[in-house]
DNA sequence: TGTCGAATTGAAGAATTCTTCAATTCGACA
DNA sequence: TGTCGAATTGAAGAATTCTTCAATTCGACA
């Protein structure tokens, strides 16, 4: 399997590309979560949201287990909160960048 | 600007996710390059490298800048070698992860 | 000014990803 | 077994993103 790792990163980056599937691990860095409280948090569709959490299962970034009559899915590794802290911290110097821009560009046209 | 956070993450991310614009953001990591270079270093085709640029120019991510002829790219913030970081840390755990079902599969089929 | 190389842009088709609907699976429970 | 709720899947069209080509911009330099 010669996947290159660049390759391998930028999949890995996609798969987290999407609101609903950033929701589903925000929510599962507080614990397990059953399908169903997910969709009571998450405006969305059920076959939607099975779809996202399909993807998610996939790249192998969560678990599925049945319980009953639900099923509960949980972060399958540890890291995942570290990397949503480092991605925080890039994107606020970068929306702090752009609101400068946004500053200046008042400026300029006042 | 009522974009919601997990929608400005979920962009951030996708923008993150493409082989050449993660090529890119690694090499840029040693320092600011040429696009010349760059060019010599990524199999792409200069107008599909230049997209790619743009999409993480529009983000914020890199700058460009002019000098003399050639245009000079670099990383706007310090942050994205950690973010790297993480993702690297993440993705090692998934792939060993698969590795391991791998080889249970492999024994049950044996 | 004219021309060259470096880089970017616009346009268009190809490829991928999203969303929605209807149908299906699966366990619980009567 | 029959039925219900929870969740998933397949299919199909809509939307987005990629790639490539031709054309354009911009500075350097003759």
């Amino acid at each position: 399997m010669p996947v290159p790792l660049y390759q391998a990163k930028a999949e890995f980056f996609r798969m987290l590309g999407h609101p609903v599937r950033i929701r589903v691990l925000e929510l599962l860095q507080d614990g397990p979560k059953a399908v169903r409280d997910l969709l009571a948090e998450i405006e969305v569709e059920a076959s939607n949201l099975s779809a996202q959490l399909a993807v998610l299962r996939r790249s192998g970034i969560v678990t599925a287990t049945r319980e009953g009559s639900t099923v509960v899915y949980a972060l399958a590794g540890a890291d995942v909160a570290d990397l949503m802290k480092a991605a925080r911290r890039i994107l606020t110097e970068l929306l702090v960048g752009q609101n400068e821009l946004l500053a200046q560009l008042r400026e300029d046209s006042a």
